[in-house]
DNA sequence: AGCGAGCCCTGCGCGC
DNA sequence: TGCGCGCAGGGCTCGC
């Protein structure tokens, strides 16, 4: 379940199980889910069973927990297609279930945690907490100014409160690319995936392959702005969710989806200007525009 | 150093 | 009904 609307909602729907909640016993069904893990699974096994998850914290695509050593993280990153449940036992969460925790609160509460994964592109992993570069809080959910290692790479994403928008502009502005790459860039900013960077553009009016050295601040600006608005409005509506796939830990799927204007909505008229909406190959995925709102008037960027 | 291509994977839905 | 193909929302690593 990939951009941040859809894990902030995951994380969200995490908050009830941390503080006190114990990890019991872990179950592993399919090792490649602990491929970033450094180390073999019964190692993962071991070094988690008997922790409690502290607090539920994430930076852009990121979720990882705080234990109670204080120093450890549990990662998890749901890569094209993760997805994380909590339900009754290890057996209610289907065969694409790849992990299970079986979590209690002394002395009555008992569910069960799974981690759900089809494409195994997400993972699970323990890493270390090392101190944010800036002091500032690592992520959303926790004041700690720490961060997994594995995530320390990865920009502030413009719903936290530390991110700067002055250094975006700046940094988007040096890069030789075109818009949707830059977007696209975890390091520069993160959280956007391919469904809010079109719908983003889309609202600005910018096509995908816009150089970024030719915007103005003032573009980047609203660019920004538009990122905010979708990632907000997404949010309020429980994420954006096509299929079965993609639902919050209760299993619900959000109704973002109906308030697309770019995304998937090739053949269907533009809400701005009614024109047909197109969907291009872009860097082995899709774009999807409106050629009259969104075009290339600067020089083609390949 | 920064960029783009290639690759990691499974399973759904469609057309034949 | 069955099969093959195209497609899917991410990110890491590797060359250039």
């Amino acid at each position: 379940m990939p951009e941040l609307p859809e894990v902030e909602v995951v994380r969200r729907g995490l908050e009830p199980f941390t503080g006190d909640w114990v990890v019991d016993v872990v179950g592993v069904s399919e090792l490649r889910s602990l491929k970033r893990h450094p180390g073999p699974v019964e190692d993962f096994v071991y070094r988690l069973e008997g922790r409690k998850l502290r607090r539920i914290v994430r930076r852009g695509k990121f979720l990882w927990w705080q234990l109670d050593d204080d120093h450890t993280a549990l990662v998890a990153h749901l890569g094209m297609s993760g997805q994380i449940l909590i339900g009754d036992t290890p057996d209610d969460f289907g065969k694409l279930c790849r992990i299970t925790l079986g979590l209690s609160r002394p002395p009555s509460g008992a569910v069960t945690l799974g981690f759900v994964d089809q494409r195994i592109f997400g993972y699970m992993a323990l890493d270390n907490l090392v101190p944010t570069v800036d002091g500032q809080p690592g992520g959303s959910g926790s004041d700690a100014p720490v961060i997994p290692s594995r995530a320390q790479h990865i920009s502030r994403d413009p719903l936290d409160p530390a991110f700067c928008d002055d250094d975006f502009i700046r940094r988007l502005r040096r890069k030789k690319t075109g818009i949707k790459s830059a977007l696209l860039d975890q390091t520069l900013v993160s959280g956007v995936g391919n469904i809010y960077a079109d719908e983003a553009l889309w609202r600005v009016g910018l096509h995908y392959n816009r150089e970024c050295s030719g915007l103005t601040p003032q573009k980047v600006r609203e660019l920004l702005g538009a990122i905010r608005d979708v990632f907000v409005q997404a949010l309020d509506d429980g994420g954006t969710s096509f299929d079965w796939q993609y639902v919050n830990v209760n299993g619900q799927s959000g109704y973002f989806s109906q308030s697309l204007n770019a995304y998937g909505q090739q053949g269907k008229p533009c809400a701005k200007c009614g024109t047909v909406m197109v969907k291009e190959a872009f860097q082995n995925r899709s774009s999807h525009r409106c050629p009259r709102c969104q075009r290339l008037s600067r020089k083609r960027v390949s």
